[in-house]
RNA sequence: UGGGCUAUAGCCAAGCGGUAAGGCAACGGAUUUUGAUUCCGUCAUUCGCAGGUUCGAUCCCUGCUAGCCCAGCCA
């Protein structure tokens, strides 16, 4: 059952009413950064409306400003989109169609709409006004025809310098809607554009380009996000004036936000070239490339998005519901397995030195068709430091000195004594087993409250473990308002933390993007770029859910 | 304080004049060799507020209030 939302009823009204007979949606994002989840958001809608209506989604590139683009972004966004599992039905850039937007500014020349103006840049925002007063008309707004149109053309020629002169259409400078106030829709810009080279020197504006993209693609639902709500009427003024055939409709949706979240491009950004994290697909990093080098799957970012919604609300939707949908999704895929991500050495007195055996365990008790493994065990183990506690508190089911607990897939072990090094940290227990309390053999003579993940020492493999909290918290930036502060400011310090571990050794040839749950730890990911056949680095996706709460 | 937009539970969100879907979170309880999962149950007599229209209003009208967006030669 796909969800109701206002967009898809104006799109079915639109088939039903005989507006539209077709249904063709673009993604047009601008080569000037990496993708984010906001703009799955918009690949999924774009995608998703079309598919169920039977139409086409194209992926265009927006590329009209040639200072910020490059085409390290136009391979990386092309590989992000597949990668979500989309095909997009035709490729375009902006930048194609720069000839034809030549044209139709010259159209709107001829027919008065657009004039070439002189004001520098300070000057066209002081005749602007203010959101209160209106603006003035430029002393250059009533040129001539010809001499626009010259003007023009020499615009193109490459005779003037950058921000020398503009075009701006000729709407009304006392439009409530500053948008509407005589905008700039072409600018001078000499500079090497990633797909045009050097051919032009001018460049169109956003609010004249990207209807025509769309008007000339034959778009019918041109859908973006809210900011851009004021300037459809601008949008409806390029493709009338400009007298296209296809009249697209712009409709807005709310961008997604996720608390403790930063979406801004400007900021990912920043702090990609301030070296704060380790390039765009930084596991902490919203970016898609981010997600996916973390561990987040495709099924679990469209799952959640849909989840989420389409309406013109300004909300952020709670971090743990991105954290269900991944942790839904890889439920029943990724093998369970034990990794220690803090050690602490068991020694078990009364198993036989020098010997160790084999035990069964489950690859996935919820999934039978993964199988099963074989894993040693022997005299000594590594288990988890947490799961022990000298002095432990009310309802502590772990280990602590006279408790038994159950080892995973193993025995009952009972704590006997602590050793600690010269400073009083507990640095080995020793415990004795059960023989008869092993796993599988049915034993229900006692039960005990905890079971523990272990791995044998011996055989255990060296790895490492990554893991992450956001990157700002939404808490603290609260205070980046009051204080005037930077948000580079309020970085969270714990956002990486890196622990070395160890896992089964079964384990020991895992590849990049291999995905597991770690019991009691969460689901991890094997690192793309740090990962190495010698020390495995995996990277937490997310924890598992716990109500268990220390409380001291 | 000009214009545009939005207000439904802690969060996201359906609902389109006939008496409040769903998801996340939270909280009980059962099962459990992951304090996980699973299961069962609880969670808006009321839809920002105040009026009005109507037999009947979350939905239509009016007026308030709050929040978001707009003064790039960015997109």
């Amino acid at each position: 059952m796909e969800q109701s939302n206002f967009i898809r009823t104006i799109i079915k009204e639109d088939l039903e009413n005989g507006k539209r007979d077709t249904v063709v949606t673009r993604f047009p994002p601008e080569p000037n950064g990496y993708l984010h989840i906001g703009h799955a958001k918009s690949i999924i809608i774009n995608f998703g409306l079309a598919d169920d209506f039977n139409g086409q989604t194209n992926l265009r590139f927006d590329d009209t400003n040639p200072l910020k683009e490059d085409q390290e972004y136009v391979d990386a966004i092309k590989e992000d989109v597949k990668w979500l599992g989309y095909d997009w039905e035709e490729l375009h850039y902006a930048s194609n169609y720069f000839d034809e937007m030549y044209n139709r500014a010259v159209l709107l020349i001829k027919k008065g709409k657009a004039y070439v103006d002189d004001l520098n840049q300070d000057e066209i925002r002081e005749y602007r006004g203010t959101l209160t007063e209106p603006g003035k008309e430029s002393p250059y707004r009533n040129r001539s025809i010809e001499e626009n149109l010259d003007l023009f053309e020499k615009m193109k020629n490459g005779e003037y310098e950058n921000g020398q002169k503009v075009l701006r259409a000729k709407i009304d400078m006392s439009s409530p809607n500053l948008n509407l106030r005589d905008p700039v829709i072409y600018r001078i810009s000499h500079a090497t554009h990633h797909n045009t080279g050097d051919t032009w020197c001018i460049y169109p504006m956003y609010a004249f380009a990207h209807p025509l993209e769309d008007a000339i693609e034959g778009v019918t639902h041109s859908l973006c996000t809210t900011e851009f709500e004021d300037q459809r009427p601008l949008y409806n003024w390029v493709v009338a004036e400009c007298e296209m055939e296809n009249q697209p409709q712009q409709i807005e949706f709310g961008r997604l936000n996720i608390t403790n979240t930063v979406m801004s491009k400007r900021k990912l950004k920043q702090l990609v070239d301030e070296g704060i994290v380790d390039g765009w697909d930084d596991p902490r990093m919203p970016t898609i490339s981010g997600l996916r080098r973390k561990g987040y799957t495709a099924s679990a970012i469209r799952e959640f998005v849909q989840e989420t919604g389409v309406s013109k609300g300004s909300g952020a939707v709670d971090e743990m519901m991105l954290e269900h949908y991944v942790r839904e999704d890889l439920k029943l895929s990724a093998p369970r397995t034990m990794g220690i991500l803090k050690p602490l050495k068991v020694v078990i007195t009364n198993y036989p030195e020098g010997e160790s055996e084999w035990l069964e365990a489950e690859n996935n008790p919820e999934n039978e068709e993964m199988g099963t493994r074989q894993i040693p065990f022997s005299r000594e183990i590594y288990i988890e430091q947490e799961d022990f506690m000298e002095n432990p508190p009310k309802k502590y089911f772990r280990l602590f000195p006279g408790n038994e607990v159950r080892l995973k897939h193993a025995y009952f072990i009972k704590c006997n004594d602590v050793i600690k090094d010269e400073d009083g940290n507990v640095v080995e227990l020793h415990c004795t087993y059960d023989v008869e309390t092993k796993s599988g053999t049915g034993f229900t003579g006692r039960k005990v409250k905890g079971t523990l993940h272990w791995v044998d020492a011996k055989s255990a493999v060296s790895a490492e473990f990554r893991l992450y909290e956001p990157l700002v918290l939404d808490e603290q930036m609260k205070e980046e308002a009051l204080e005037d502060k930077d948000f580079l400011d309020y970085i969270n310090p714990n956002s990486l933390e890196v622990v070395q571990g160890f896992i089964e050794p079964n384990l020991k040839d895992v590849q990049p993007q291999d995905k597991f749950q770690f019991f009691r730890h969460g689901y991890f990911n094997v690192d793309s770029k740090y990962s190495t056949p010698e020390k495995p680095v995996f990277n937490r996706i997310v924890s598992l859910k716990s109500s268990f709460k220390l409380n001291k």
